[in-house]
DNA sequence: AGAATATCAGACAAGTCTGTCTAAAACGCC
DNA sequence: GGCGTTTTAGACAGACTTGTCTGATATTCT
């Protein structure tokens, strides 16, 4: 018995994730999207209401998995200290692909008109991180929790934006040694 | 005598400057641009072999006006730890407008092809940001200088994002004190 | 004044992109 | 087997984009 081929919003998903990322959402057509997932023009149509619904659903994806990795990351330690600098390590595993290109809700935001899904979707995400900081700055018992994570997400945006425009990934190992000096530096209750 | 108008080229500068930015380059059509410069379509193509030209004049302009800000910031300082600090100061005076929207140079290489000129003038601003640091973290001594111009880059990066992304120009601030420390704890000769 | 340069207005061509439609075929579940 | 759901291939429409072309007009420089 072979593995059964994944259905067409499956492959419609992956692949749109994939180009998407790889050159930018004006950039890329639906043409090209269902050429190389093999899958009918119509089948777009069928699954998605069209290519703006594609778009939402690949920022979607790219929320929930970002999520779920920081949360694994997380999950390896119980002092909210060491929790705020596995978030570095979540983006760790990432920034060194060879495919990385930053932030996507970010890229999708720049080609993005104003009311889009897509900043429906940045905002969503830079919600979720900041209050992902912030809980945790508040639960370390840090005396101005939100200085403390206003610093962790400068550093956050940094080294991303470092992987991406200098290729330097290793920007991602200095942000989390300078957020050490941060977090061991601020004051607590 | 009243003031001359601009020529057709100046305002055709100054309009895909203002349009490229604010709305991004795919996003923005020639004939939107020629509309609001109150200029004939058959001026943009006889002052520019394209839109891809006019993307890349865009560009050059924006480089060097940002460099000449820069330098203007440092030039009120002889240390060069005071002209390194000085560079935040540049774009904290640009990242206050309520028109600021991140790197012009990243917002437009998310969008173009691989080999574009738009990547180019990336590339030609990361190098020259990343130099400027270097020699002056050179000039000031340190006994890392690439260590500290990659941190202060990691910060000036995640100053940019966070009050792109967050709308909060405040991490500007945030981000200069933060290098002001890296720049007074690193090791000199 | 006269010549070279710059600008204008707008029609038009050619390409790209999203989205619709049709009719048939494959799949999956009861 | 049978029926509803999903997928297929591709033609086609409609909107939008860049770029060309024409021929007249304005500006600038010598």
């Amino acid at each position: 018995m072979s593995t059964k081929r994944p259905s067409a919003r499956q492959r419609l998903l992956e692949t749109a994730d994939r180009l998407f990322y790889a050159e930018g959402v004006h950039a890329v057509g639906i043409d090209r999207i269902i050429e190389e997932a093999g899958v009918a023009k119509g089948s777009l149509f069928y699954n998605f209401s069209g290519k703006d619904a594609l778009v939402a659903a690949y920022l979607e994806g790219r929320h929930q998995r970002r999520r779920e990795r920081t949360e694994h990351h997380q999950a390896a330690f119980s002092d909210p200290v060491d929790k705020l600098l596995a978030t570095f390590d979540a983006l760790d595993e990432v920034a060194h692909l060879p495919t990385y290109r930053g932030c996507p809700f970010a890229n999708a935001s720049v080609e993005a008109a104003t009311g889009s899904a897509e900043l429906a979707a940045l905002e969503s995400f830079r919600g979720w991180l900041r209050e992902m900081l912030l809980s945790l700055a508040v639960e370390a018992g840090y005396a101005d929790p939100e200085g403390v994570a206003d610093r962790v997400r400068l550093l956050y945006d940094g080294a991303v934006a470092n992987a991406q425009l200098d290729s330097h990934p290793e920007a991602v190992r200095l942000a989390k040694e300078l957020a050490r000096t941060v977090l061991e530096s601020s004051p607590r209750t």
